[in-house]
RNA sequence: GCCGCGUUCGUCUAAGGGCUAGGACACCACCCUUUCACGGUGGUGAUACGGGUUCGAAUCCCGUACGCGGUACCA
């Protein structure tokens, strides 16, 4: 029987969750979804100089917002308790001593100073970048280079002390991706990684490997960043005797800035004037704040299809996909090996598709929300609701629905005169004088036998219809906007009709 | 520097040996609409370069260039 399909999404929770996190987590979720698998959160926070308080809360309401809970969290719990892995901590030591007893690690007693005056000394031209490898890993202090006795005597001295894998020398690592295929690396290239730091806290590269076993993740997802220390990965599997359980791993392509090159980042958004994290983001201590895509305005089913599609596509020229179709359709091997440019334009393009294509019902406790925030009080339910239906595919963002919708609520209080006055006279200001006696005379409130009416009485006063239209909006909505005038009439009603029209004529 | 991974319209991408290289966003034009959108029609626009293999290459192989990632007691 094959293994129950296990993935797992592992963040460190030290500030706002970037797009391509998102993403990350999409991809975790659709393959598990679509296996029938378990999709587990477990927060990489082994870091504790880097810890933000309210990053891991952060993290759940936004996988919340998007609509991709997973089955286990330090939230929700779950069989492999502690999720955590600060929570961890006393796990990691034994496996990193076990690899030292079999000779694949090795103490080191290197302060940072002798690590930097190290990288200092070996520094050159055409190597910018000394690692603590092979080449100088007998020339420092570690349980390689000095005797038997002198390492146990710093350790029974409570020397501060890291644990470092020994890369061997002359060997390749190979192993499949699920993206890329086949991949390999020289171990002579590839520097002793620390795998337990002096703190006891194990680093990343230790962490993933020991939880990645201990709950029985079967495919490992993360950025293309990785894939460098991937060897590192695949032989801490090995020498820990694990080798049959290795997850399969998928490298996924990198989420670009538009402009110019390399990963888009915070920076680039704020730069570029468009969010990259999920959700508003602030800072503590600084209150510096970040937007998100839910705070400006974007659905999360249209933030979920954009994500989707940086990087993935079923093979048709579908676009639009819920989240079920994607948990159905998603396939690893149609996903992208390059990095993608991120396209604001585009992902404007997406919520606009989906608030167009999104039940009124869907939209209304947001729209109503955002109505609200600015103002605009919402009581007649069926006429919010009319108006959605008709304002709705003119409104990029939830946002837009307060230009839209504002008017059926409110009297408008500013217009846009210039548009109107330089052509105006005596005749028209005649004309809108019947039209209002007209419009009191109706008693049979309809759009169609408003506007017919409006054009009749138009033609007996020799006035072509399109002379006094645009006023008729001016007055009724204010600007140049909006669904057609007659619609608007008939919703806003009678009296309010009247008297937009007739407190506006007072003006001209 | 070294190692790894990439490279089709400006952007996201389709086409996994046979096509006038397809779609979408953006842009432009026209139509619809006597507002603004929506919608419709059309247009501009790409296989990085050089070698092979082949009857035939965007597709396979080898170089080159360019880009990105990594080179931390960060993830």
């Amino acid at each position: 029987m094959a293994k129950k399909v296990r993935v797992r999404f592992a963040p460190s929770p030290t500030g706002g969750l970037h797009l391509g996190g998102v993403r990350t987590v999409l991809y975790n979720y659709l393959f598990a979804r679509q296996q029938g698998g378990d999709f587990v959160l477990r927060i990489e926070d082994t870091d504790q100089s880097r810890y933000v308080p309210g990053a891991e809360e952060y993290i759940y309401e936004c996988l919340k917002w998007c609509g991709l809970q997973p089955d286990e969290s330090p939230q929700a719990g779950g069989p492999y308790a502690p999720y955590r892995q600060s929570e961890r901590k006393d796990l990691y030591r034994q496996y990193a001593e076990f690899l030292v007893q079999e000779g694949k690690a090795y103490y080191a007693f290197d302060r940072p100073d002798e690590l930097d005056s190290m990288r200092e000394r070996f520094k050159t031209a055409e190597n910018p970048s000394p690692q603590y490898d092979h080449k100088v890993r007998m020339q420092m202090r570690n349980s390689c280079s000095l005797t038997f006795e002198e390492t146990e005597r710093l350790l029974a001295d409570n020397v501060p002390h890291v644990i470092r894998i020994r890369m061997p020398e002359n060997e390749t690592v190979t192993f499949t991706d699920m993206i890329r295929g086949e991949v390999s690396f020289h171990t002579e290239l590839v520097d002793d990684k620390v795998l337990l730091k002096a703190d006891g806290m194990p680093t990343y590269h230790l962490a993933v490997v020991v939880d990645d076993y201990l709950m029985k993740i079967t495919h490992a997802f993360r950025g293309e960043e990785w894939l460098p220390s991937s060897p590192v990965h695949v032989l801490l599997w090995k020498y820990l005797g694990w080798e049959k359980d290795m997850p399969q791993w998928a490298h996924l392509p990198l989420i670009l800035k538009p402009d110019g090159n390399g990963k888009l980042s915070k920076r680039d958004g704020d730069r570029l004037g468009f969010p990259v994290f999920a959700m508003n983001w602030t800072v503590p201590g600084t209150n510096e704040l970040t937007k998100g895509f839910r705070e400006i305005g974007f659905l999360p089913e249209a933030f979920i299809n954009m994500l989707a599609m940086l990087g993935w596509n079923d093979g048709t020229d579908q676009e639009l996909f819920t989240l079920d179709e994607l948990v159905q359709k998603f396939s690893m091997d149609r996903v992208h090996k390059g990095g993608a440019k991120f396209d604001f334009e585009k992902a404007k393009w997406f919520n606009h598709e989906w608030i167009k294509k999104s039940e009124v019902g869907r939209l209304k406790p947001e729209v109503r929300k955002t109505l609200e925030q600015q103002g605009i009080s919402v009581n007649d339910d069926v006429k919010l609701e009319t108006v959605i239906a008709l304002v709705k595919e003119r409104c990029t963002f939830i946002a837009d629905f307060v230009e839209q919708a504002r008017f059926f609520f409110q009297t408008p209080q500013q217009w846009d005169l210039d548009a109107i006055k330089p052509k105006w006279n005596e005749a028209k200001q005649a004309f809108f004088g019947d039209v209002i006696n007209y419009l009191q005379q109706q008693t049979n409130w309809v759009a169609a036998d408003l506007e017919h009416g409006f054009k009749e009485l138009a033609a007996a006063k020799q006035i072509k219809p399109g002379e006094v239209l645009l006023p008729l909006r001016i007055m009724l909505v204010g600007g140049k906007f909006g669904p057609g005038v007659f619609d608007i009439a008939g919703i806003i009603g009678k009296e309010e009709t009247v008297k937009r029209v007739s407190n506006l004529l007072g003006q001209l």
